[in-house]
DNA sequence: CGGGATCCGGCTTGATACTG
DNA sequence: CAGTATCAAGCCGGATCCCG
């Protein structure tokens, strides 16, 4: 049972200085994995990518998209036509990034019930310990 | 190419509304993330835990664990000794989720040299073109 | 030791408006 | 269409004090 920081990694997100913490979050912040996880899909257009993640502003996506963009995770193509039109897709390493992230997001919406269930449980213990609120 | 939302899935994680899109903010949120990871190497007490998990202060901890435990991924083993003794460690469902979210952090620690490659390269487009700042 | 409660600054976020 | 600029609100997160 070793700590991650005894084993000397190059890259340990555990530790608080690690440039690959800032990445992880990139990729599972709250908007970013779900660009990722749209973008898994194939190529889309800004405002195709914003409808299909449900609830996200301009300028969340605006942000997200260039924040993995500089990561290498996202390629923009960005055509000087008029009106503009700029197509976003995962870079090769993106893809794989985003298959494990999907990995992921498939597991926890597969699980949902049990968590759904957890949560009541879990609600029901503490109503019952404090009635008088 | 059917967008999430036309599937009609149980649980959709794109869609705004879906209970697993605030269940997957607890797990790849930025605390959340390296708990599951911290807890996936075994059973540890808050402290512990406070040290493994580099720069989260108590509150965020607690908060984190909490979220955790409702959501069912944590399993919290508290014994009313005088001081008080708490164990943290992974339910079988945890298990399963910290499993995915550390195959992602692996391959996102594992290609870090690929995306602080993009970063300078996307830094020194962006500063030849914005030469008079 | 393992937290809960409170206060508070600041970064993140979301509307809105504007640009090319 | 594809963003950027601006501004206000709100939530995150840290510091502190407290209790069992």
């Amino acid at each position: 049972m070793t700590t991650p920081q005894e084993q000397n990694l190059p890259f340990d997100v555990f530790s608080k200085a690690c440039p690959s913490r800032g990445t992880l979050e990139h990729v599972t912040g709250r908007w970013g994995s779900l660009t990722l996880g749209a973008l898994y899909e194939g190529s889309f257009r800004f405002n195709e990518l914003r409808r299909r993640v449900d609830g996200v502003s301009e300028k969340m996506l605006s942000q997200t998209l260039q924040a993995l963009e500089r990561d290498g995770l996202v390629h923009r193509d960005a055509q000087p036509t008029n009106p503009p039109r700029v197509d976003y897709e995962l870079t090769p390493l993106g893809r794989e990034v985003a298959g494990r992230l999907l990995a992921l997001i498939h597991c926890v919406e597969g699980r949902m019930d049990d968590v759904l269930d957890a949560r009541h449980r879990y609600d029901q213990a503490r109503a019952s310990s404090a009635p008088g609120l």
